[in-house]
DNA sequence: TTGAAAGCGCTACCAA
DNA sequence: TTGGTAGCGCTTTCAA
């Protein structure tokens, strides 16, 4: 016999049902231990492996969990990754990824082309996903996370925390180191980076408020904190976190004395290139960063950064999908997994 | 009705037979525009998503593609997997990835899960399978591609680079710099790193050799180069990189004048604690790494590094099952993609 | 604990 | 260009 062998052949083998192979599979504690042994020997002997999809078919369940991420390249997911396949491991699941480039309707089409898989759960990253992306998925009945970022009209399940406190607690964080003629540097611009800059532009405003009220008369000008806004659609890089400093050091002819990288890469990049601009650290020019990247702890002076739970993330998100899948009707409402500044020698 | 919708609910919606939605889904040209049109409207109506099961089923082809890396940590994977995705994403085909933590006895358990998928091609990293996963391979009857690192007994297609030669290449240059109390650091131990020490001691044995042999008679001692090698079985981190570079400081009394790091994580690791122990780089100390990541550029100084094309070896392997799987009769034989010094200030 | 029959939703094959 | 028929390999349901 050249073809590959199917449970039939498995069944006759053993001298069972194919049923009975079946249930050796699946549930082999249903299966007297002589069977199941006569079975397991038969596996063994054709070198028998189960066709998922007749299987998929029949039992109208695809052991496929979908998940998409904006980007490959980024460390970040890698650690939400990492999570999910580590709670997806004990649980018989094969974990299906896209990715989406960082665009919502390069998203919108990965969704369509997962569902047909009838993955048994759908792992989003943000929440920005289009219209009818929204529909395909409430239509699809499974248990869906938008991960990473809050939102107040989740699709269905939601884990993050928010960015724009996280923003505005690191700007806080140097506003209240004395810096005042604070930079940010922006790179992709996706939405939680937009987050970010609401919450740095919103510490300053705060800030400036209240530092009006109290010196109502005096000499403003001289009080208030100074923003530099540096942004690009390119996408981040190390190389270019050391071009967005020169940027915003031309922007505030050198007035610059702290800078606000939206993650970790562009501030390594912007401690690289002030060290080569003979800028003492952080006496000269503050470098705060997000991500907590491995390297920001290492790096000398080490950079000040926002700290999330990713892999834990990635976890909860399974852990809830399959919670949902199974049935229970637990309420869930956004899960906040909050962030913490680290601050170091940076600021 | 409130089941799924399908095919026939389709087709009957479209006025049309079962079999032309199917033909629209897959041949579209060979449908008449009309009923195409007909059909295509039925679709968007009904929200239809066809039944990936029941499709691969039925026509014995899963659309899928299998993918192993050894860790989703490590940057150096992404890129691979970021030219599979690039290379997949014209051609209808769904990437399952595993990950196998380096380890075969894991990745003998992921292929024969992933086997079950039937994939159209699998995509390993390495060539360390087990007798058993070779078997299993052997028997499936499509395209393997075992990826990064060359052998010549390879399962079927095999495409990288000699890791062996890369290590040798890069000791020849540290040599060529005049250093001779060349440390080796090597976190994880992988065969690849292996390969990369083997070719580090290859290096040395040879260097000795020719240089025994031009001055016989003089003192052999002080014109030997002295090799230290420092491994452990942890897995890599730039921090681990600090860590063993006193290692091979204590080994080697502080006579080592270079490092030879079996990754650029550990290079950029060794590269911040020789600053801490204010080693002037490369005067006192040179630093050479492997994988050329854009860290590796952009510090200061550069660390000198083993460049090679992961990119382009991803897009390669799919670019390869997908003409064997299409019947293309072409001898494969190892695809040597080479590699190559990027040579910067560390050295 | 085991088995027989039916059918999951789709596509290959052939015929019109 | 279109459609009818059969069947992919498995699991569900029910009965023994």
């Amino acid at each position: 016999m050249n073809r590959k062998p199917n449970l039939k052949d498995v069944a006759e083998l053993a001298g069972v049902s194919a049923i009975t192979v079946s249930r050796v599979l699946t549930h082999p504690d249903k299966v007297a231990a002589k069977s199941r042994q006569k079975v397991e020997q038969a596996i063994a002997e054709l070198g028998y492996i189960r066709n998922h999809a007749a299987s998929a078919l029949a039992s109208n369940r695809s052991g496929v969990l979908a998940v998409i991420i904006p980007s490959l390249s980024n460390i970040v997911f890698n650690e939400v990754l990492q999570g999910i396949y580590s709670a997806v491991k004990p649980h018989q699941l094969q974990v299906i990824l896209g990715d989406c480039h960082y665009s919502p309707l390069e998203e919108e089409k990965l969704i369509a082309t997962l569902l047909s898989q009838a993955p048994e759960g759908l792992i989003l990253t943000g929440t920005d996903q289009t219209d009818y992306a929204r529909k395909l998925l409430q239509n699809a009945g499974i248990p869906v996370v938008q991960l990473m970022e809050l939102t107040n009209n989740p699709i269905d399940i939601n884990i993050g925390f928010s960015h724009f406190a996280a923003g505005k607690a690191m700007t806080e964080h140097l506003l209240a180191r004395g810096y005042r003629r604070i930079g940010f540097l922006g790179a992709r611009m996706d939405p939680r980076t937009q987050h970010r800059l609401a919450g740095f532009r919103k510490a300053i405003e705060d800030w400036n408020t209240a530092n009006n009220a109290k010196n109502s008369g005096a000499e403003p000008s001289s009080a208030r904190c100074e923003p530099y806004v540096v942004t690009t659609s390119q996408s981040s890089s190390i190389k270019l976190g050391g071009q967005l400093l020169q940027s915003v050091m031309a922007e505030s002819a050198g007035q610059c004395d702290a800078v606000f990288c939206c993650n970790d890469d562009l501030a390594l990049g912007a401690l690289f290139a002030a060290r080569q601009m003979n800028l003492r650290i952080p006496a000269d020019l503050a470098i705060a960063g997000f991500n907590d990247l491995e390297a920001s702890a290492l790096v000398d002076p080490g950079i000040t950064s926002v700290a999330s739970p990713r892999f834990a993330m990635g976890q909860q998100a399974v852990e809830l999908i399959l919670q949902k899948a199974s049935g229970a009707q637990t309420e869930f409402s956004p899960l906040d997994v909050g962030f913490s500044i680290m601050v170091r020698g940076s600021t």
